[in-house]
DNA sequence: AGTAAATAGCTTACTCGCTAGCTACTTAGT
DNA sequence: ACTAAGTAGCTAGCGAGTAAGCTATTTACT
């Protein structure tokens, strides 16, 4: 009873937030718990561990297993639209922060890779693609001449705008389809909080 | 105004969940619109984004931004705890979906691959990697002759429920110094019904 | 000035996942 | 029975990160 699976769609890409151990399987509901909502995948899990490992504290998967299927979930949805751009979410990533930057569209590597958590060997490469697509430029810092300025390019510039525009229109969809206004307020407001607690 | 970033904690790691554009930078506040709350680093990159492109609809950035950084935080200090008994974040999801499967923690790779969104390619890589670290051992299946049985060696299995622990108490500080019991419940009572939409 | 420490960016070696294609075996259709 | 399609797991090659180490330059100290 514990070890019947559900091979769900035939996952693919990368495994960023599966953490503390994803399964997937309809809601079979083997614990018959009275449980208010629908049990989703997350629950799934709850109850297998609570069948083997019944002293466990499994509260914390309540909010971060969902937090990781979710940024997983969604992430490959963003993922796709950036592809019909042409460019990856990293590299969509560094042409967003270049865009919101404001005029002149400039920042330093250094910078870039400060912000997005990325080492500098990744930002190195990240920058040698957007160089190569055109997106971007790399010049000289005139006042520090160990340091560039990387600047975005009228494409580099116009491919941002679309595809924040496409992403977040993906975004505003699903959130939508689950939450109304207020729930997703009164989310945002708690990850807020959380968040908080991990910066 | 804009351009002046305050280069955060040297980043490492890798970048999952960055999306929409991450950027660090202490609460400036460019935008003095009055905020209830402590301001964060996405309420900064939604001020920026205001400043820049005021026609978007940055609305799902407050739940989605939140929800990226906060997968990836979680994640890098859960993978900090599996790190001490010497596994990665991957290789855990492995044990774990293996142990909590129940006796005798037997899976196929194909059901293990499907749970943990994983190509067979992927799984096959993790299970060469755990079995030479003797923490499961692979059999062939005496139904199947195409399939194997993968188990949990006696190893495995102490590791797993050692790492399990240390994991979920990573993720029980947090969340606790975050945010009340009541508070938890509502976030996950809303994430439920969020990830709902996405699966 | 003169030297030590810090910083910017790049390069190299390595990791680990994905894609795509393969063989072996099983199931379904005739 | 026989063949066609599907499934299980593996392998090869690629992509994109990390870690660690390098050179050139700047800053801080004496």
């Amino acid at each position: 009873m514990v070890s019947s699976h559900t091979p769900n769609s035939p996952g693919r890409q990368h495994s960023p937030g599966a953490a503390t151990g994803p399964t997937e399987r309809a809601a079979t509901t083997t614990t018959g718990e009275g449980r208010p909502f629908a049990a989703d995948a997350v629950d799934a899990i709850v109850d297998q561990w609570a069948q083997v490992r019944p002293d466990l504290d499994t509260g914390p998967m309540a909010v971060y297993g969902r937090i990781y299927r979710i940024a997983r979930t969604m992430g490959d949805a963003v993922e796709k639209e950036y592809a019909r751009f042409g460019v990856s979410r990293g590299e969509f990533d560094v042409l967003a922060t270049l865009r919101r930057s404001g005029e002149p569209y400039t920042l330093s590597p250094r910078e870039l890779s400060a912000t997005l958590m990325l080492t500098t060997g990744g930002m190195t490469g990240r920058l040698d693609r957007l160089e190569r697509a055109g997106l971007l430029t790399r010049n000289p810092c005139p006042d520090d001449r160990r340091a560039l300025r990387v600047t975005l390019t009228d494409r580099g510039l116009e491919l941002a705008d679309g595809a924040v525009t496409a992403g977040l229109g993906v975004q505003h969809q699903k959130l939508g389809s689950a939450l109304d206004t207020e729930e997703a307020e009164q989310l945002a407001t708690l990850l807020r909080k959380l968040l908080g607690a991990h910066e």
